[in-house]
DNA sequence: AATATGCGCAACCGCGCAAAT
DNA sequence: GATTTGCGCGGTTGCGCATAT
């Protein structure tokens, strides 16, 4: 197409586009060559010849050259993207196939938001295409109250993969590694680590899964921009500060100036979360060592094998790819701390979602634009209704707690967290209910907490399995795999850390920590809310508050 | 039939990275 | 070493169409 017709072409256009706000905009529209206005907007078959022509002529590439030398009023950007996305020859046109579509799915497990990456696993296919395509299934999906990914995703998988080294590693034996692939109910993948080694076999592209922050995933799944961000309007100003620390591992210096206790907690909590918390996992509790060590940020999956001492804390694991929480790079920059692994302080931070935290956070975990490989939540919709069944009555009881009332309880708590924030509507515009309905994986459906949890039961206060391994090795007295890693209050209320109504000292400990991360203030809320630390009973929850605590938080008795 | 709403897609924007200067 | 340039990526926006009211 010569220069001429695109001209003619252009003119019409341009009056075409007289009103649009792209051209109204005109950011970008301003002269490049020669003072000609660069258009926006849609493209013409016209200038499509033209890019076409010029590509066939000088190849790919050299895109700002395309407007000097074809006559082109567009940007290079503009131009490699309309190569890239309609004029690049093999592009595939039309719907996604089936095949095409599981390949997205399980993709987007692993790879999270790298659409472009994805795309080179699906000749034809852009990466805009796929994204449009995943944006459009997360809606779709959200509004059927259906996980983002397939049950038989992670089945398959594990068929297909080499156990325990490809997609679902973590889900080992009877517990289910989605406990942390979508720890919080986010769309957790697992998690690509380019550093480390690629391919492993599901996948042409299936990176090895390495270690995992739970926490971290979460973070920047809450930190979230295009699922609407984490934290709600509503939220108090402290608690999105708060929360927006957490979600940024490099936070650390706005954080304390915020929250000049974190100072404090960095001085002198630390070693007390070490002595209480890390150590008695054996862990390296010294941060610098070991700054991943607060157990599930460091390598969840490295206990995965249940080898904990073979399990190297793995800086490289906080490379992570952005799974599909859909977080910001820049947050995941944050994460990319290979040049600085993040010290227990940051570490201990994910976990320092105060109370305050947990009911917007929490929900925001529940989120179903956030439920990838939200298998538990297919399995919770079938089982939604004997979770339904558990009485009120039970989960009032604070102690007595069957499983089935931990699951209903653990509806309850989202529900009421979100209303305790008085903010019905979810960030996506669901009721709180309709979110937790749909798409709460928390249940236990009801079942036994002897009972193994559904493999694709994820959960989001999930502990990661490891962790529960690591924390009964034996197996003989599992406890439940449901521990918000994220909330201090799972850490003080269940004996998941081995802490238990025994370890009155270290619970103490972390008490005062806790008083340093949160502040006399907000550790006052967090007593009242969640429980109080007597001398002979350990920590005692509150009632409401163990009502309200996800069942992931709740200790069960011990036998 | 008119209007409102929702949805899917194409395109744009901002940012970051890497190479070139 | 600092700046510029080119490019790619991910997120967002806006338009057009379909459906609902």
């Amino acid at each position: 197409m010569s220069h001429a017709t695109f001209e003619s072409d252009d003119g019409v256009l341009s009056q075409d586009q007289i009103g649009s706000p792209l051209m109204d905009k005109g950011k970008s529209g301003g002269s490049a060559d020669g003072g000609s206005v660069l258009k926006k907007g849609p493209w013409t078959s016209a200038e499509d010849a033209i890019l076409v022509d010029y590509v066939k002529k000088h190849g790919e590439g050299n895109w700002n050259a395309v407007q000097k030398f074809s006559g082109l009023s567009r940007c290079g950007k503009s131009c490699r993207l309309r190569w890239a996305n309609h004029l690049r020859p093999n592009l595939k046109k039309g719907a996604f196939s089936a095949e095409e579509e599981r390949l997205i799915v399980e993709l987007h497990a692993k790879m999270g938001n790298k659409w472009a990456r994805m795309a080179a696993h699906l000749p034809g296919r852009t990466d805009n295409e796929i994204k449009n395509y995943w944006n459009t299934r997360i809606k779709r999906r959200q509004r059927a109250g259906l996980p983002l990914y397939p049950s038989e995703l992670c089945v398959q998988a594990l068929q297909d993969g080499q156990q325990g080294q490809t997609f679902c590693r973590m889900t080992n034996g009877n517990k289910g590694h989605h406990d942390i692939l979508q720890s919080g109910g986010y769309e957790i993948p697992d998690v690509v680590f380019d550093s480390l080694k690629v391919n492993h076999g599901v996948l042409p592209y299936v990176p090895e899964i390495s270690d995992i922050s739970a926490t971290s995933l979460l973070m920047k799944g809450l930190a979230s921009s295009q699922y609407g961000g984490l934290v709600p309007p509503t939220m108090p100003r402290h608690k999105r500060l708060r929360q927006s620390a957490s979600f940024y591992p490099g936070y650390a210096g706005i954080f304390k100036d915020a929250f000049p206790s974190m100072h404090q907690f960095e001085d002198d909590s630390r070693e007390k979360l070490s002595r209480s918390i890390v150590h008695p996992f054996q862990m390296d509790h010294d941060p610098d060592k070991n700054p991943l060590s607060f157990g599930v940020v460091q390598g969840s999956h490295s206990f995965s094998n249940g080898n904990s001492s073979t399990s190297e804390p793995s800086y490289e694991a906080l490379k992570l790819e952005l799974p599909s929480l859909q977080y910001s790079e820049t947050d995941l920059g944050s994460w990319d701390t290979s040049s600085s692994p993040p010290t227990l302080l940051e570490s201990v931070d994910n976990f320092i979602l105060s109370p305050a935290r947990t009911g917007k956070a929490d929900s925001e975990c529940l989120s179903p634009r956030n439920s990838g490989l939200l298998d538990a939540l297919v399995y919770e919709s079938k089982t939604m209704s004997s979770a339904k069944n558990n009485s009120p009555e039970k989960s009032s009881n604070s102690s007595a707690l069957t499983p089935g009332d931990i699951s209903s309880s653990t509806l309850d708590i989202c529900k009421s967290e979100w209303e305790e924030y008085g903010d019905p509507i979810s960030p996506l515009g669901h009721s709180a209910s309709s979110v937790f309905n749909s798409c709460t994986p928390m249940s236990t459906s009801g079942s036994s907490l002897d009972e193994q949890p559904h493999p694709d039961t994820l959960t989001a206060f999930n502990m990661p399995e490891p962790l529960n391994q690591f924390q009964s090795p034996d197996s003989k007295h599992e406890i439940p795999a449901r521990c918000d890693v994220m909330r201090p209050d799972a850490l003080l209320a269940s004996d998941w850390f081995g802490l238990g109504s025994g370890s009155l000292k270290d619970q103490s400990a972390i008490s005062d920590s806790m008083v340093s991360l949160l502040g006399d203030d907000l550790c006052n809320d967090y007593k009242q809310s969640i429980g109080t630390c007597t001398s002979d009973q350990g920590w005692r929850l509150n009632s409401c508050a163990w009502n309200n605590m996800p069942s992931a938080c709740q200790m069960p008795e011990l036998p």
